[in-house]
DNA sequence: AGCTATTGCGAGCAGTTACTCGCATTCAAC
DNA sequence: GTTGAATGCGAGTAACTGCTCGCAATAGCT
């Protein structure tokens, strides 16, 4: 913010433009983001636009940052409530938080489909590890249930796959797949994996044969 | 290709400018790829490269093709060596020969940083395309030993894991896992995750009780 | 009303981009 | 050697970008 607004119209400014970079990117895609669009879409002169964002990218970051807060206060929410079920039921109520969240306005689900360029942006990355650090303290947490012999390694895998494996859906113009298809395959996956690092190296029990999740899994 | 080069230095000409370009992905990155720069790093004048290519587009999907062409020799050799293999091995396979073929190559290397990007070009579809099927009729093959619920979408799943965890490993300039943690992970998983399909539900054995949709789960 | 700081304006700058077009050079066939 | 086609050239164009700066309008205060 270049300039602190202290009157009503200068605050009255900030906001409409934020709106009117939101519109740009829903209706011109983040591609053709432009501060004069902006401006334009705001009915506002392109010096106004510059007199509360020193440039294009503060504008960007002011958008994002309000879009990665609503979308932690959801996802930290659902993970309060599901801490203590399984790594499918966890999976699976999270990203049914994330869905819900992206999907409600446009303006998200373009920036979802661009994440890979918008993940150095330091809100992003916050946000980002801000979910890397729950996942591993949920691990940590059940570790007598789930046994991972690389954690550092299976946070990174666990984590890209599902960032990258919903942007990508979010980015597909008429996706061949329901929302709940994908949702249950990577809850399905995610639990498979972890569930296996526990099969591999059963705490002080009598070594698991063939199936021993089965009776573990506790349903939240 | 504008127009068809007949003679020999007009056929060098296009191998010239295809180097160039490669040349300055690496230089100068992928975001700074111009069809200026491409010919000043030629030694070439501008107007001959558009002799050849009739827009940018057009010169760096030459370059694409040929990678992608490339890697789908590879990888389809390493595919048809492991095709009896479980699924951990497998992957593992593949993986350890993508990393081989782009880290072979500094160019790939920033292209496969741009997958996001570059994904919609006909030569990577093909190659996604190519690489689906081939997990595809894996998995047919060998249904008895995973049964997987919905194909189509742990296909979705399992490929977009795989391909952008990779993609963003060789994004980081300074990765925090080697390349092996990276390539063990995710045969951990897709083989956790393939192989929990078939004990869900074993064939022809006593059905289980909980989780009622078992019965309903079909579609090879 | 008069005064000052805040706010708003938008033509225009400097830089970059993909790409063109008229002309010069080279090649190959005769 | 002449000729016509193929090849090569690069200054220049048009469009777009982020952004500036001098000036006008307005708000809030006395």
């Amino acid at each position: 913010m270049r300039k602190q607004p202290v009157q009503q119209r200068s605050r009255d400014m900030v906001a409409i433009l934020m709106d009117a970079a939101a519109r740009v990117i829903v209706e011109r895609g983040f591609d053709n983001l432009t501060t004069n669009h902006v401006a334009a879409a705001a009915g506002v002169s392109i010096g106004s636009l510059y007199q509360y964002f020193p440039d294009k990218d503060a504008l960007v970051e002011a958008l994002l940052q309000r879009h990665a807060a609503q979308l932690l206060v959801v996802v930290d929410a659902r993970l309060r409530d599901l801490i203590d079920a399984d790594a499918r039921a966890i999976t699976r109520g999270i990203l049914e938080a994330v869905f819900d969240v992206v999907e409600g306005d446009p303006c998200r689900r373009e920036l979802m489909r661009h994440w890979d360029r918008l993940r150095m942006r330091s809100s992003f990355r916050a946000l980002e590890q801000h979910m890397t650090e729950a996942c591993r303290l949920y691990l940590l947490r059940h570790h007598d249930r789930y046994r991972i012999d690389n954690l550092p390694a299976a946070l990174f895998v666990a984590i890209n796959s599902l960032h990258y494996t919903v942007a990508h859906y979010f980015s597909l113009a008429r996706p061949a797949l329901a929302r709940a298809e994908v949702i249950r395959a990577l809850g399905d996956m995610l639990g498979a994996y972890l569930e296996a690092g526990a099969q591999k190296q059963p705490p002080k029990q009598k070594a698991a044969r063939r199936r021993p999740s089965a009776t573990k899994r506790r349903r939240v």
